[in-house]
DNA sequence: ATTATGTTGTACATTTATTATACAAGCCGC
DNA sequence: GCGGCTTGTATAATAAATGTACAACATAAT
């Protein structure tokens, strides 16, 4: 996997803009810094097209391009705090978090949550501290130590603070769309949504749809948005036959979409059929799963 | 968000005044005073792009500009005034939302979400555009106009706006804390989201707790977040007798508590003793109700 | 070797701002 | 109707930002 693709020309054909102009953005502003093969020549990354893209349309909407690019800025800082990755500082944020949470104190939940975004990377804090305590929360409900309205509550903040995160990303055409939803009868979309969060932080165009659609509906969808990718959850092993069904039969009349199923059905011994569309558990495996389909 | 942000000629695309005339006006009436940048170029905010509008309006009303300044100094506060006209351009602004939501285009979605925080007022975003558009789609669905897929789809991405909103408004400390529930059995969170937002606006500390909860977990809440309002959301008339149940069990165990229940079932004929509870439709009814009783 | 595509500089034209002043059209009081 | 005021727009002089073109050279591929 190496770091940087697309030569100068190829952005410019892709973004549209002149390369003359890049050369120019980069000189001028620090919002690009792509790297350089053997011979000095630029080579960009998906990152980098995505943040151009995103750079021409603010210029199109009538912003100069040092505006644009001192927005941008602004928009980044947090993902480029490398600062204090991991460490067990992070477990003792979540667990107060959630004490937070349970005792409905929504100041200092908030309140937390935005010094985990000041302290660490997004992904960190949505993946691992938000999704991760909707994760607890649900298991807590289920064994009964906390309430209907705990989990409300607390459910309630921690999905709108990963929803501010997940459609603040810029995601800009270049790549291909996604599609993404529970599976027949599935209720459960947790995972789907881990799932999305990470599929957009690539930059993916990700269409949720969450809890499953009535029969037939999805078909509408793929119409529609003609994505190449569609991610199909299952968490119970009832579903997992009618969800198979229901991938092949979108394979049938839609066979250039790749079509994958994750979830806990998915995991250990599953049917000879359902090999093909295993996509993993952890976000390397997923990583690897896209790349590998592009 | 950060100071200014709007150059001039965007400006003058979004409103539709010229930039000599935008420059005409701050120096003749105070009633500008963009930022600048080091350039000494004028950055304008939402607020000033919401002004604007405002007095475009007026003057195309047949007011002078000097008089329009005027009004607008008079009455100074900037929140409340010049949002409850809006008039029939932000309905076609929510027409081409809709349109965009309901082809699964979120890019163009969030971009019409932005450009309404730009022209318009919190409230009117929120309660006019936002909310008003979830309950169309919600009609929309139950007519089978659209199907699951596009309901799921727009929902979510209204949804997470709203929460957006709702969840970074200051709370005032000193006021008491309010708790928003539906009554047993109601699942429609609408009305009730949007009551929730009105009354964080005034700066309440709310607890939502949205869909009904488990029977007796509200006094797990009650007891824990001690709120002195406490709001209960009825549409369905069947449901009525239960709530109803459910505040009495309520008042008795807990008297100091204020409770409210609103929602359509509490419209038109209602046993007597729905009486003391009703808190109103509109606005205006919500605001004397929680005044009264402060 | 030739061609295509890079690179770094520098230079220049264009666009978009800025201020200050001027002016014509419309409205109002006398 | 006339003079004065308001108001939108136009102009000129100036400055900065921004896109593009060119020269001189380097590398890769055919």
């Amino acid at each position: 996997m190496s770091e940087g693709k697309y030569n100068i020309k190829a952005v410019s054909t892709l973004t549209g803009i002149q390369p003359g102009t890049l050369r120019a953005w980069e000189r001028r502003y620090s919002i690009l810094e792509p790297v350089r093969n053997e011979a000095g020549h630029r080579l960009y990354t998906d990152e980098h097209i995505r943040k151009l893209k995103w750079l021409s349309e603010k210029v199109q909407q009538g912003f100069t391009i040092s505006q644009a690019a001192s927005l941008l800025e602004q928009h980044d800082e947090p993902a480029h705090n490398y600062l204090a990755e991991a460490g067990p500082r992070h477990e003792a944020l979540a667990e107060e978090l959630l004490r937070a949470l349970l005792r409905f104190d929504e100041a200092k939940a908030q309140e937390l949550i935005n010094k985990a975004f000041a302290l660490y990377t997004i992904d960190n804090v949505t993946i691992n501290i938000l999704a991760g305590l909707l994760v607890r929360i649900g298991a807590l409900w289920e064994t009964g130590e906390i309430t209907t309205a705990h989990e409300h509550f607390a459910t309630s903040i921690l999905r709108s603070r990963i929803g501010m995160v997940m459609h603040s990303f810029p995601h800009n055409g270049v790549l291909p769309k996604v599609v993404a939803v529970c599976g027949p009868n599935e209720w459960h979309e947790l995972g789907l949504l881990i799932f999305t969060l990470f599929v957009r932080r690539l930059g993916y165009e990700v269409v949720y749809l969450g809890a499953s659609l009535k029969e037939g509906d999805i078909f509408v969808v793929t119409e529609t948005v003609k994505p190449k990718f569609l991610f199909l959850s299952c968490t119970i092993r009832e579903n997992l036959e009618p969800t198979l069904q229901l991938a092949d039969d979108i394979k049938k009349q839609y066979p250039d979409i790749h079509i994958g199923i994750g979830g806990a059905a998915m995991s250990g011994a599953v049917p000879e059929r359902a090999l093909q569309y295993v996509v993993g558990n952890t976000q390397n495996e997923w990583k690897d799963w896209m790349s590998s389909r592009m």
